[in-house]
DNA sequence: CGAGTGTTTGACTGTTCTCAAATGTCGTGG
DNA sequence: CCACGACATTTGAGAACAGTCAAACACTCG
């Protein structure tokens, strides 16, 4: 159940105590269903919990008067969408279920405990929040200084490398990719007709091809260089044994 | 000389035991000078310390190989800016001194015996990063969604509430900005040339006046309004007495 | 088979970019 | 105090990238 959690986990720090991770899976409820479209956090609520996605995508954006929407993030199995919300209290953003989704939550109770009693994991909860935003600066870079094609194809890296780091690649350079242009356009900041035009220019270079919610990487070499995508950022120690 | 970062930890968790607060100031290595212009952190670096920023203006930024650059973050006086470096190890980005400044570093081993002893200041510390990533989320939903001119009042919104809870405004509406309107654009992810025709626009509609490094705020209410300007994103409790 | 949704395409519009020249500001040294 | 150079800002013109609107097409599910 929690083992793509547990693998995330490992490729970030490898040296965490079998009792820590121990204690950390019997801090979780247990795991609940939520489906495709629903609402998993308010934004400007104070969530007495956080939440884990065990299986399933989800999104966490933010939402402008005009009707305009973001994507801040784009979590997978084994990803914290809200690990944050424990320090900060209120959310300055939504997270929604993008597919149907298992989840666990962790009560900030809890997590309280494991500040107080275990430095080592409070550690590695405060570096995964890291990732998250280290991930975030990487957004902010495409969105600002690349043209859609790069920042297209920097995301498609970036979604590659976590997917296989949480285990949720079957066949090398083939991934599920369960969004709608739209909602691939609400993370990159521009409109689905665009997504369209650049995705059909990805595939007309021969870098990369999505169709029917499956990508497929034609050459991973290019594609990284063409997007500069430097996996550093998100802090993926070597596979673990 | 602390003051400022002492009145920003005052502004997040007003509940701080003095004794940690005096820990954590006797950390600090003594402060140095670093003159405008020059790297203070390395991208791709793996600082062994931790660099507050006392008094003066930096930027964390990072580039493309096109040379193009995304400023990343703002940081004033009793600002971190890469206080994430001690869980997070490499840079991902490069933080350079806008102005002349002081600066006070501490040691990551410092970092890591505060982290084995002293939970809430943890917690406090985690936080920070936190507002950071926060912040990082609103600029990417104005680089993403929003206009040049409803982004860059948002900017000024952010910049004038901070300066403001670091006790760094003296004159109600006014603030010193001491960046050129090129660095100004590579926070905003547009040309110098748009940020001057942006900022003529906010002056004509009256909104805001920025000449020679000073900001006049001429309407908060509306300009708040037109950018969408929440500041709940940075946590500042209550003003302390 | 048909409804509903998502994707593609075309035509046109709008924002922002680039290049280039003009103007303004500031510090330095005569 | 003025002249000068260096740098920053403003302005104009044309180009590029991305947005909107609308229609055609494709896919999925009952």
């Amino acid at each position: 159940m929690f083992d793509r959690f547990l693998r995330t986990l490992a490729r970030r720090d490898s040296s965490l105590p079998e009792a820590s991770r121990q204690a950390l899976l019997e801090a979780f409820e247990p795991p609940r269903y939520v489906t495709a479209g629903s609402a998993m956090v308010e934004q400007g609520s104070r969530p007495d919990c956080s939440t884990l996605v065990l299986a399933g995508w989800a999104s966490r954006y933010s939402t402008l008067a005009n009707g305009r929407r973001q994507m801040l993030a784009l979590q997978i199995g084994g990803d914290f969408v809200d690990l944050h919300s424990y320090p900060l209290k209120t959310m300055d953003h939504g997270v929604a279920a993008l597919t149907d989704c298992t989840i666990a939550t962790i009560a900030h109770e809890r997590l309280r405990d494991i500040t107080e009693r275990d430095a080592h994991l409070t550690r590695l909860l405060w570096l995964l929040t890291l990732i998250d935003a280290a991930t975030l600066r990487k957004w902010l870079l495409g969105s600002g200084q690349q043209p859609a094609l790069q920042h297209a194809a920097h995301l498609l890296c970036e979604l590659y490398t976590r997917l296989d780091a949480a285990g949720l690649v079957k066949d090398a350079l083939v991934f599920e990719l369960p969004l709608s242009q739209e909602e691939f356009g609400d993370a990159l900041g521009i409109s689905a007709v665009h997504v369209s035009r650049t995705l059909a220019e990805l595939r007309d270079v021969g870098l990369a091809d999505w169709r029917r919610g499956r990508v497929r990487i034609r050459d991973w070499r290019k594609l990284a260089e063409f997007a500069e995508f430097d996996p550093t950022y998100l802090s993926l120690v070597d596979e673990p044994r």
